[in-house]
RNA sequence: GCAGAGGUACCCGAGUUGGUCAAAGGGGCCGGACUUAAGCUCCGGUGCAUAGUGCUUCGCAGGUUCAAAUCCUGCCCUCUGCACCA
């Protein structure tokens, strides 16, 4: 049963307060007062409670997130988009029955609350607070629908405690661990990067370039996940990109690992390969001028001073200096020898610049036979080649450059049972005959390093470990978390590093273990941590005793976030951490998910016009619209390029809502592109879309004061209704967010608008559209969308209904109401072509159309045809039998123009198909049903001529009339002869 | 160099299981209606031709097909990510 979805005997008060303007009355769009309609709507769902959700198993989940934002102050454009596409899908699918969480919070830990702290003189507590509170307004504003209940921010301890819980509980399953290491330092930011945080070897926070230190440092051991990290991308719905992006993050390769023993030495030279196929092409090693070894092997030599020149040279190099440098591979004999473990061969070790310390083992077996790199190399310093893979079965091994690097059969090994294998399987054989020899094994080398946790910061997580002098490092027990942050720390530019390091209250505690004073940790976490597990605590946010209940956990993670939109930014980083985090609290027996995002959606990016020289091909800051190129002085153009503060081509969210209300920019947002594609800001598309609006408001406010009268038009407009409906639905669920609104903004205005010219004025008919509308409209504009519905009438609120049923519309068949509007319409469209052309022809103005319709002959054939095409009948082969054998083809005079008409219809031309194959279902429908086209045109005929703005429109089948202009033979079905006068 | 995404009319942008595609929608521009007047709203136009179903077009060049924006091959260009990764 279709649920009722309007109260009897409403008045309709749509905006009156607006109609008190005298003139506003003269103007015919309707505006609206958006402040007041907007407020009005969010102080009734937030007294509704309508966002609450808890768990229900009676119904499906819908967990819809967007990256939650790391308050900065106000909101800017790129999270009003991220917004307002998840506030659209979180809507649309409380519509469509789900139980929908949908929540916000924010990732408060982070340097720039320290530099902010700095820069007046607080606590990064009281910036963070400040900001948190600004954005919270923003967005508020905007309308979002979140549950507020479950807010929280990161940076307090009733949150962070949690990550030092989870923390503890890593430590004790062995996942975590501090080591020395050689760690990414920038001095800018005090801190050590995580490799991921590393760009172009610059950090990715403040661009400064990174240096390397060595450093005891905190590390979670995700390359324990490495495998399942990698295999799990199959199976998730991540954009391609992301994808791909992660694949080369964790950069899985296999290999073997080889040892090459030093000649007269003990030591031995550990080398991963990725094509053990090759060894016996082996011609010398190379080791990356850090390597331990290399010290140790020159020491003493006269070797010594080269490789210390090209040590240092590679330590001392900035970034622009070595790209340049490395274009010349560059490298040292260290004058020791090492044996090839299969072939026996001793070959010399050259210390290299190209050789990677932290990649594998930091050392490479050359084959400059068969690898271009070693190729060059050798060349350049006169090491022999010795080619062993010969492309052909059985060919020859043969020098060339470029190197054959592909897989080949083995040749030219020095040991039996070896030439002739090919590809993998000589790989396999060479692995076998190392591991038998042990000298070496396949292995798999991981490109993913472990996470380096710690940080030396103020505003993060305290790290939850402690450091005694007899028992060394220790955990914080359970019971004493949460490690707060002290509060009384001042900040000033003057003191570098972290104020914990200095805080004597803060850096005391007593020992779990011996009951002796320990120092504490003083490093805190990445940040990262904090939003590796926040979309879980989301599920129970206010739980006080652990991070989250697991049956909450369960019933919201199940098959992960469903929708989780973000920046392409975070496609490494955040999504692999979390990805990880996942794993390792669900083999903690947390939850039971493993992948925490479903659908992941990465929004395009937000452009705007900046100043912009050619010549130059740069971009400038908006200061420069009008002037000249600050570089070269010509003449500057404009060029859209990403929103940002550098070029200061940023628009205020605050501003457009106050100009426009909340609804518009919305509106513009998600139907200026789809949430993937970038998109352009536009002043006047956001003023068309206000426009766009207005009419809307127009619409409703004329359809719910109208003389009631029924016609035809009533079921079109129902069958528009259906139609829209269900495409509307499709492209929502599919996120397609532009072209839902495309209908639910535009189309359906349109059909409104085609109702109403064609004498459309059935309140019934009209208040089933209008409030289906209202539902259609909500996920995007939601404000309005609740005025219209309360205007109508509706019961309840729009945001917590469930969209009205529209199943009994489904059940009949409009399609011939459809098509003969569209048969209408497209004879008028013609129509007005033809009659320019026709214009032309007359020295009078036209004033006359003569429409002569097709004989019924040729309607019955069409019939014929049609009926044959529904049975997937063979015109080609048996269309002109069964042509010959129907009653009309006895005439013999009438064959020639019968048979045309009939392939007209049926097989078509060359270039054109036949008319079975394009007409729509409706236009089939009419022909079966006899369509009088005469009758409908005669009956219509005041509205044709009125849009064709002539006098009198005239229809009749051809031979019933005049033929004017000879238009008699050019008549077909549902194509008629259009003569003008 | 490798990988991913792309190149559609003045602009943005849909369309890519081949056919109803001269190609949705929006912006801009042009015309008409309404109006004292519009920056509002409505109707229409916006490749060329033409009293009609014709021609040319979807980065460039070929190919498959009765039929190509859509499929195949090669090339050019743009964006993004990774990069002496062994």
């Amino acid at each position: 049963m279709p649920r009722p979805y309007l109260r009897s005997g409403q008045s309709c008060q749509l905006f009156s307060k607006e109609t008190k303007s005298p003139r506003v009355t003269e103007v015919r769009t309707m505006s609206y007062n958006t402040h007041e309609v907007e407020n009005k709507w969010q102080r009734t769902w937030s007294e509704a409670r309508v966002f609450e959700v808890e768990v229900d198993p009676s119904k499906p989940k819908f967990y819809c997130l967007e990256m939650f934002p790391y308050p900065s102050g106000n909101m800017h454009m790129g999270h009003v988009r991220n917004y307002s596409i998840g506030d659209a899908m979180a809507r649309f699918q409380r519509m469509m029955g789900k139980n929908v969480l949908y929540p916000m919070g924010y990732d408060s830990f982070g340097m720039p609350a320290e530099n902010a702290a700095k820069k007046e003189a607080g606590h990064p507590h009281s910036v963070t607070e400040r900001n948190i509170a600004m954005i919270r307004a923003d967005q508020e504003r905007m309308g979002y629908s979140y549950d507020w209940r479950r807010m929280f921010a990161t940076s307090t301890p009733e949150y962070y405690r949690w990550n030092q819980n989870m923390f503890l509980k890593f430590f004790e399953a062995g996942l975590v661990e501090r080591r020395f290491a050689p760690v990414n330092w920038c001095n800018d930011c005090d801190t050590v990067l995580a490799n991921e945080q590393v760009k172009n070897n610059r950090c990715w926070r403040c661009g400064l370039e990174v240096v390397q230190k060595d450093m005891a440092q905190w590390f979670l051991r995700m390359t324990e996940y490495a495998d399942e990290l990698l295999e799990e991308l199959d199976k998730i719905e991540f954009p391609e990109n992301v994808k791909a992006m992660q694949r080369n993050w964790i950069g899985r390769s296999q290999g073997a690992h080889i040892d090459f023993s030093v000649v007269g030495s003990d030591s031995v030279i550990g080398a991963f390969t990725t094509r053990p196929d090759t060894i016996f092409g082996v011609t010398f090693l190379t080791l990356s001028p850090e390597h331990p070894l290399c010290e140790e092997l020159v020491s003493g030599t006269e070797y010594e001073s080269a490789w210390l020149e090209l040590r240092n040279e590679c330590a001392r190099m900035t970034e622009f200096e070595r790209i340049n440098m490395l274009k010349e591979k560059k490298g040292v004999p260290l004058g020791r020898f090492a044996k090839n473990p299969l072939s026996g061969e001793e070959v010399p070790i050259y210390a290299g610049n190209f050789v990677v310390a932290s990649y594998g083992t930091g050392a490479v077996m050359a084959v400059p036979g068969h690898d271009q790199r070693d190729y060059d190399f050798a060349k350049k310093y006169g090491i022999s080649v010795r080619p062993v893979l010969s492309r052909e079965r059985d060919g020859e091994a043969i020098e060339e450059n470029p190197v054959f690097d592909g897989l080949g059969w083995m040749i030219n090994s020095n040991r039996e049972s070896f030439d002739g294998l090919h590809g993998n399987e000589a790989k396999e054989a060479v692995i076998s005959a190392l591991e038998a020899e042990g000298t070496g094994h396949g292995t798999v080398q991981f490109r993913l390093k472990d996470w380096l946790l710690s940080r030396q910061r103020f505003w993060g997580t305290p790290i939850p470990m402690l450091h005694c002098d007899d028992c060394g490092v220790v955990p914080v027990s359970l019971d004493d978390l949460p490690v707060e942050l002290p509060l009384d720390v001042k900040f000033s530019w003057e003191d570098s590093g972290n104020p914990l390091a200095t805080n004597q209250e803060f850096l005391e505690a007593t020992c779990p273990q011996c009951g002796k004073n320990a120092r504490r940790e003083t490093d805190t976490m990445d940040t990262f941590y904090d939003s590796s597990w926040y979309f879980m605590r989301f599920a129970d946010s206010n739980n006080i005793a652990r991070p989250f209940d697991p049956d909450k956990v369960n019933y919201w993670m199940e098959g992960g976030v469903d929708l989780y939109i973000g920046g392409i930014e975070h496609a490494v980083m955040h999504l692999l951490y979390a990805r990880f985090f996942t794993k390792a609290t669900r083999d903690l027996g947390m939850n039971l998910v493993g992948e925490p995002f479903g659908r992941l959606v990465c929004q395009g990016m937000l452009n705007a016009p900046a100043p912009f020289c050619v010549k130059c091909n740069s971009e400038y800051h908006v200061e420069n619209f009008g002037g000249d190129c600050p570089n070269c002085g010509g003449k500057l153009s404009t060029r859209s390029v990403k929103m940002g503060k550098s070029l200061g081509n940023t628009i205020s969210p605050g501003d457009m809502i106050s100009k426009f209300g909340a609804d518009t920019v919305r509106l513009f947002i998600l139907f200026g592109a789809n949430p993937e594609a970038g998109m352009d800001w536009s002043d006047s598309a956001l003023e068309a879309n206000n426009r766009q609006l207005n009419q809307i408001v127009d619409a409703f406010k004329i359809g719910s004061n109208i003389k009631s009268s029924p016609s035809d038009m009533d079921n079109w407009l129902l069958a528009r209704l259906l139609d829209n409906r269900t495409r509307w639905t499709e492209a929502m669920d599919d996120v397609s967010l532009r072209e839902g609104v495309m209908i639910s903004h535009f189309e359906m205005l349109s059909d409104w608008q085609w109702y109403r010219r064609r004498g459309g004025s059935h309140a019934p008919t009209i208040n089933r559209f209008l409030s289906s509308w209202a539902e259609m409209m909500a996920p995007a504009t939601p404000h309005i969308a609740e005025e219209f519905w309360e205007s109508l009438g509706g019961l309840g609120l729009v945001a917590s209904n469930t969209l009205s049923e529209i199943s009994d519309l489904s059940v009949r068949d409009w399609s011939e109401i459809l098509a003969s509007e569209e048969y209408l319409r497209d004879l008028i469209d013609s129509a007005r072509n033809l009659k320019v052309l026709a214009q032309k022809h007359s020295d009078i103005p036209i004033t006359k159309m003569v429409v002569q319709t097709a004989l019924s002959w040729k309607a019955e054939l069409a019939y014929e045809a049609v009926k044959l095409s529904r049975t997937n009948f063979d015109f080609k082969t048996k269309g002109q039998e069964y042509l010959k054998n129907l009653k009309i083809f006895e005439k013999e005079s009438m064959r020639g123009e019968i048979f045309q008409t009939w392939m007209a219809m049926t097989a078509g031309s060359k270039k054109k198909r036949g008319r079975v194959n394009t007409w729509s279902e409706g236009q089939k429908n009419l022909v079966l049903g006899h369509f009088d086209e005469t009758s409908v045109i005669n009956k219509n005929s005041s509205f044709i001529a009125s849009s064709l703005q002539i006098d009198t429109v005239v229809s009749y089948s051809v031979g019933d009339g005049e033929d004017v202009a000879g238009k008699a033979k050019v008549s077909f079905p549902l194509e008629p002869g259009i003569s003008f006068i």
